[in-house]
DNA sequence: CTTGACCTTCCCCCGTACTGGAAGGTCCAT
DNA sequence: ATGGACCTTCCAGTACGGGGGAAGGTCAAG
């Protein structure tokens, strides 16, 4: 099938199958004799993987880790439950991170909610900030 | 005083400051006669509002938006509540995006935690994702 | 007078995941 | 044979906030 068609039928586009191609995650795809690119539907379950990586948060880079160790014959699970691991913790720092600034930023606004522009002086440019 | 002394004083770099002039978020400096900028001490308190502003998650485009208005002689304090509210709706989307996504990942990663590779098939790459 | 630290402008580079568009070739139906 | 939809490669740009480094000028100390 050509590239529009899989792209397609895997949600996505022509550009980025092929931008996957040249990052690595898709395999260069045989060639029909004018130059298209010619792919085994097949292909389309390895770029739902690719989805369901993106989806876990997972960046393009860690998915090729993955499809990569698979590609190598060997089972990824081990490598993945790393990655899963490391993106838990980055996660639950972010959401700590921004749980915080959420605070700093509700109390600023509640601040300047009343706003008593008098009181502000030029060198501060906002006293509310 | 001169751009590196400056930087120093408030914290950053003198590349960064002739980028926040760059981007209108700094006065054009006096120049000495050699070139050389020339700042008033008190162009810090500019800078520390700048990284007061960024705290809160401003990008440098709003909080240039404040600065602009506080140089046309107005006072800011009813755009920074409003900067200020939005942002803060933003960071509580956000929260909640992570928090489905923590649950998510974390429920992925419970799953490969016992890996029974030998259930793994090539055709899915992995299982667990 | 020289050395070293500082300054100037300039343009390119980082990461992330694409997207847009130009210039040209191909396939299929009419 | 012609039109339109598709394909090819390559180059550039998006948002964000800077960083790296070249080529050259300047300042103060020794």
């Amino acid at each position: 099938m050509r590239i529009g068609e899989l792209a397609e039928a895997a949600g996505t586009t022509a550009k980025t199958l092929r931008f996957y191609e040249e990052q690595g995650l898709l395999p260069a795809a045989e060639r029909t004799a004018s130059g298209y690119r010619d792919y085994d539907p097949e292909a389309a379950t390895r770029i739902d993987f690719i989805h369901r990586g993106q989806a876990a948060g997972l960046t393009l880079a860690q998915i090729k880790q993955i499809l990569d160790i698979r590609d190598g014959g060997e089972i990824p699970c081990g490598h993945v439950r790393d990655l899963l691991d490391v993106r838990l913790k980055d996660i639950e720092r972010q959401i700590s991170d921004l749980v915080s600034l959420r605070d700093n930023v509700a109390a600023l606004r509640d601040a300047a909610a009343e706003p008593e522009p008098e009181t502000c002086n030029a060198d501060e440019v906002c006293r509310y900030l």
